[in-house]
DNA sequence: TGACAGGACGACATAAATGTCGTATCATGC
DNA sequence: GCATGATACGACATTTATGTCGTCCTGTCA
């Protein structure tokens, strides 16, 4: 294998039996440039080199690496194969806006454009009222850190043991929740917090979260 | 398709999420020589393109000419595809192979349809090369735990403090990874587990881990 | 031998790319 | 608000590439 651009250019040039002359004027450039390049002296552009890899036919990278084939393949090898295309299959995907506070009032205010800084789109989500919501604190650390987003389900049941969106007295909170009577626990992964216990008539709503998104 | 090497090399430069200051430094420039290149004030010489090219993985083909595969290997069809309906805003979509082990051999035979057990659809991922992997373990607990989808980006460079999927000796292992010198450190989150130092020679490839996602 | 094509190369002016410095903009985090 | 990082870009000096001469060399062929 040559070891220059200019070895390689000199090769492909004399294997299309081309002379210095009109391979230069193909390249735009005059005879005296394309001598440099062979030898070495100077380094033609980028733009030339597309010029000359065409007018000899070679290919591109390998003047100017050595590296790969010479010349193209004619043909594709036979252990190429067509991925799998989104024809396959055909999961629900959502657009769920994305929001950073639990505004008052109704769920549905959730979806008018100006509450959602941004969308995210999400498979396999079916309750028409799930959003995504981005966690502030870290309360939860570290399984869910600040920053992170959620997928929150209001339509689904919350049960024992669910993470949940609570709204305790105005107040939002992202917690474990245990059910006990009257009583609801709101218990915090994180050890340097204390968990709560709050009466279920103080708390305004216990939203399910379904999926955990995390940018590393 | 991109139509100048400027815009080519640029979301070259993009898809590896690398700073003008970095891509310059690797190419032998000053920063301000890549910016004439990205707007097409300049053409970068043959040397310069083949160092583009190595630093950002990309075919130096591809980068001049904008014919043939943008990476080498894994060719992708169009897996990307807008969301209908949702005129606010115009994410990238892409279907990603779920796997649920990294095979032994090359990048490529990841995209082989054997392999993905199902498919996973994201935002905002823009390596070609990347895919979805299945967590076996709780080494990383309770932050990433058995079970849980991380989306491993190969084509970012992983940096100390990453989360990456790392094959040391054949062994497939999610850890926090440290460079210091020769060795790197593999961290677990989970304190049950004692971190391991390797050398970076019995390392087979170390792997970014740019999203984590948790069913819950 | 002479004529000629293809190539090689030196010298110099011009054109283009690059480096260096300064400043501006924009988004982000504190 | 302020600092910070990434990007953008103008101005100028310096370096490098290119064009344009000219000359020389070496085959080949009539």
């Amino acid at each position: 294998m040559k070891n220059s651009i200019g070895e390689r250019l000199r090769e492909a040039r004399e294997n299309k039996e081309m002379d210095q002359v009109t391979l230069a004027d193909k390249a735009g450039v005059v005879a005296r440039t394309l001598q440099r390049w062979e030898k070495g002296e100077q380094v033609p552009d980028g733009v030339s080199i597309t010029r000359l890899a065409k007018a000899t036919g070679v290919q591109a990278s390998w003047l100017l690496t050595g590296e790969g084939d010479m010349y193209a393949v004619p043909s594709r090898p036979e252990n190429m194969y067509i991925l799998p295309g989104s024809s396959r299959r055909r999961n629900r995907l959502v657009d769920l806006p994305l929001i950073s506070a639990v505004p008052a009032g109704k769920v549905a205010t959730l979806f008018h454009p100006d509450y959602a800084e941004d969308y995210v789109t999400v498979d396999d989500i079916k309750d028409p009222q799930a959003f995504a919501l981005k966690v502030k604190g870290n309360s939860m650390a570290t399984r869910i850190e600040d920053g992170d987003v959620v997928v929150v389900s209001p339509q689904q049941e919350p049960r024992s043991g669910d993470v949940c969106v609570v709204r305790v007295n105005g107040e939002d909170t992202l917690k474990k929740v245990k059910f006990e009577g009257n009583y609801i626990h709101l218990i915090p992964f994180n050890p340097e917090f204390d968990p709560v216990v709050v009466k279920r008539r103080e708390v305004n709503f216990v939203w399910k979260v379904v999926k955990l998104i995390k940018e590393l």
